[in-house]
DNA sequence: AGAATAGATCAACTAAAGTTGATGGGTCTC
DNA sequence: GAGACCCATCAACTTTAGTTGATCTATTCT
């Protein structure tokens, strides 16, 4: 899921979805991208469950998937919550 | 920052640094691998911002960087707030 | 001072991931 | 049903990133 993130064109996406959900010929229009390009990324993306699609007629809706940002913030949560303790002296 | 954070090795050392400080020579005795190898993922952790590293006579403590670890999860917040609303009929 | 240890750095190699342009399947319009 | 349009997929290529083993600096111990 890390790795889906960790693009620059994905973040690009992951961006432009965090105002809503999109069509693909719209993103590709923004970003002003090849489509199959764009294909990939999305593939990625909606492979680590960070993207739900909705297919409507010729038409796929991409929108972000709440509960994996959700289960991200809490990873990091637990994370910081221990992470000064200090070290005991080594070796 | 993301980046660093995806790959799997430098996962393996943010969960080892997720209980606390620790120094390089238990990192790689924890995770068995060269030497050369953990202080490479290390650096892109430490460029990337998101540890620490704290020199004392010969050896060198690394930790997390709550700071952050915080900074990534507001930005996931963010993202969640808006991403439901529905997209425009396209095209 | 000399030897040993912790850790960083480097160059050459290997492996993984993104890009490109072409092709194919499905859906809509006329 | 012919043509246009949206999107996914594929193979060949290019780029980027991780690995390896050797070497180097700094620090500690005898």
């Amino acid at each position: 899921m890390l790795k889906a993130l960790a693009e620059p064109i994905r973040l690009q996406l992951i961006e432009a979805l965090g105002s809503g959900e999109r069509c693909v010929c719209e993103l590709t229009a923004e970003l002003g991208m090849a489509q199959s390009k764009l294909s990939f990324h999305l593939k990625v993306l909606k492979e680590a469950g960070l993207l739900n699609a909705r297919e409507d007629g010729r038409w796929v809706y991409y929108s972000l998937a709440p509960q994996a940002l959700q289960e991200l913030r809490a990873w990091l949560g637990a994370l910081a919550s221990h992470c000064t303790t200090p070290a005991a002296p080594c070796c």
